[in-house]
RNA sequence: GGUCCCUUCGUCUAGUGGUUAGGACGCAAGGUUUUCAUCCUUGAAACAGGAGUUCGAUUCUCCUAGGGACUGCCA
């Protein structure tokens, strides 16, 4: 093979959101585009009238932008290979349609779809299976079975035909998959697959693919394994369309598979487990099904996580960025078998990539958090309260709940720790230290630290009874960062009120 | 049913014709944190089964079992 400039497409049907699974094959074929100096490629597989889905095609472009995968070409980024959306190259793939028949390597077929439902029913019926293949299509409408002449009126009148493959017999395929080494298929088992519909003058996916990613240059086809048992079709076209010198090579990546359970991931796992299943949310007719960006997800977490599904660097590293994942990426280094998708490892990825963001970052999204919450604080203080509490949260969202005592006073407190800690002398002293605390004149964590131990040695109580007491009444829980920061933080005054507030309101 | 693909801890995986079969998530225990979380240490946890090749197989071959995909005028 030549040294042809590499270059990848991603083509997905316009049919709804894209899948999970979908974006790590997008990502793999970016992956390799980028680590090898070539071209992405965004094409559009709409051939299927019927199932075309309002604002998929947005979707897709907009999920591709959050997580960063560039687009070198496309349909709203032009290139010099387009129109990029199948629809619109319906004069194209008739063109070679035609070839096919000329070249005797298809046939027209006049079998209407209920006429074939029918033969599939009666055969699964006697436990057969019906196929469009060597054996039938003798005894089918074509234009194989019928007289030039019979055939020629049935156009001329009108009626809707298709165009068949017309699979040689006893040949065999062999790929060399890029993932799965050799694979050896024969075209005894394969059957006429419709490469033509004369009913919306469009192609099926079998022939759009193939005519596209020779027009287009394609050189590396990456794709999900459910692809694998059309290689030998695809190959057989590319030998018929006189295109077998430049076909592209063939990658077929494993499944992602349910997290427990039999099968492939599906939307109704994520509802089942409580994780998105899509990268953006999507509205749906009875609800909205999740997405990855609004569950509070970093587009480099789902990036990393992605990326680590079905493929490892065989190093121990598993954080990456995606200009690491660049550099180290090897297609060859891709499983071959279906790997589960783990909700807890990818909540872990979030929380590991969190960790590694500065805390003004964070602290620019938690402030759009804190105005929901109504507080428009000062960036300097949402920055600090974020560096003392980051390390406690997988998500930004959570944030509040790790540190809302910083910006409010506790609403209620804590059964458990209230029946634990606030027993006994302990109201009275705190009563007690609200005084000494008034008194105190440089009011810093090591300051406060000190006062409140000379007092707690004076009335001899116990350290840990105190501390909690008072971390109950600042926090309204036992949970956070260390308490003098807190006390520091949020000030003399609110300190003393929230320690009233809880005598108060526990007595 | 047919065709094709796959099979290392519960999960994601590394790995080799001779290894104490390594890491990560999760789980458990201990330590740090006078709290919670983080963090650190430790632990339990795997080569699907059976033949064959070989001095020796988790690694190579075959068979079986299990899992998966496809089997549309869908992609």
């Amino acid at each position: 093979m030549t040294t042809r400039k590499v270059r990848v497409r991603f083509a997905p049907s316009p049919t709804g959101p894209l899948h999970i699974g979908g974006v790590r094959t997008a990502l793999f074929n970016y992956l390799f585009a980028k680590k090898h100096g070539g071209d992405f490629i965004l094409r559009i597989e709409d051939t299927d009238s019927t199932r075309f889905v309002e604002g998929a095609e947005e979707y897709i472009n907009e999920s591709m932008e959050w997580l960063g995968m560039t687009i070198d070409e496309g349909v709203k980024q032009g290139g010099d290979y387009g129109p990029y959306k199948q629809s619109e190259r319906r004069a194209i793939y008739k063109k070679y349609a035609d070839q096919l028949i000329e070249t005797g390597w298809g046939y027209y077929a006049f079998d209407t779809a209920e006429e074939l439902d029918a033969l599939r029913a009666k055969a699964e019926a006697e436990k057969k299976t019906f196929a469009y293949d060597m054996h039938t299509r003798q005894h089918l409408k074509n234009s194989l079975s019928l007289s030039a002449e019979e055939v020629k009126q049935r156009m001329e009148a009108g009626e809707p035909w298709v165009i068949r493959f017309k699979m040689p017999e006893d040949t065999t395929v062999k790929t060399n998959d890029m993932v799965r080494g050799a694979v050896t298929f024969n075209t005894n088992t394969l059957d006429d697959k419709v490469l033509y519909k004369s009913a919306d003058q469009l192609p099926t996916y079998h022939l759009a693919n193939i005519v596209d990613d020779h027009l287009m240059e394609i050189t590396h086809v990456i794709r999900g394994e459910e692809w694998l048992p059309s290689v030998p079709l695809h190959i057989m076209l590319y030998r018929a369309l006189g295109w077998e010198e430049s076909m592209p090579l063939f990658a077929h990546l494993p499944l992602i598979l349910k997290p427990t359970g039999k099968g492939k991931l599906s939307k109704r796992d994520g509802d089942k487990g409580g994780f998105p299943v899509f990268p953006l949310n999507w509205q749906l007719e009875d609800g909205i099904a999740a997405g990855y960006r609004e569950s509070g997800y970093f587009p480099e977490a789902v990036i990393n996580l992605l990326a680590l599904l079905g493929w490892n660097p065989g190093t121990e590293q598993e954080l990456f960025t995606m200009d690491e994942l660049i550099e180290l990426f090897d297609i060859e280094r891709v499983n071959k078998s279906g790997a589960r998708f783990d909700p807890d490892k990818a909540r872990w990825f979030n929380q590991q990539h969190l960790v590694r963001k500065s805390d003004d970052e964070l602290a620019t999204l938690y402030q759009s958090v804190l105005k929901e919450h109504g507080h428009t604080p000062d960036t300097t203080y949402v920055s600090q309260v974020v560096s003392l509490v980051k390390e406690r949260v997988n998500f930004v969202s959570e944030l509040w709940e790790q540190s809302a005592f910083f910006f409010e006073a506790p609403l209620s407190y804590d059964a458990k720790v209230v029946k634990k800690r606030w027993k006994g002398d302990v109201p009275a002293f705190m009563t007690s230290l609200t005084m000494i605390l008034e008194a105190l004149e440089k009011w810093d964590a090591e300051s406060i630290k000190a006062c409140i131990a000379e007092h707690i040695e004076e009335n001899g109580l116990g350290f840990g009874l105190v501390m909690n007491a008072f971390r109950l009444a600042l926090v309204g829980g036992g949970f956070g960062p260390d308490l003098m920061t807190i006390a520091e933080m949020i000030g003399k005054e609110e300190t003393i009120q929230r320690i009233n507030n809880a005598v108060e309101k526990l007595a």
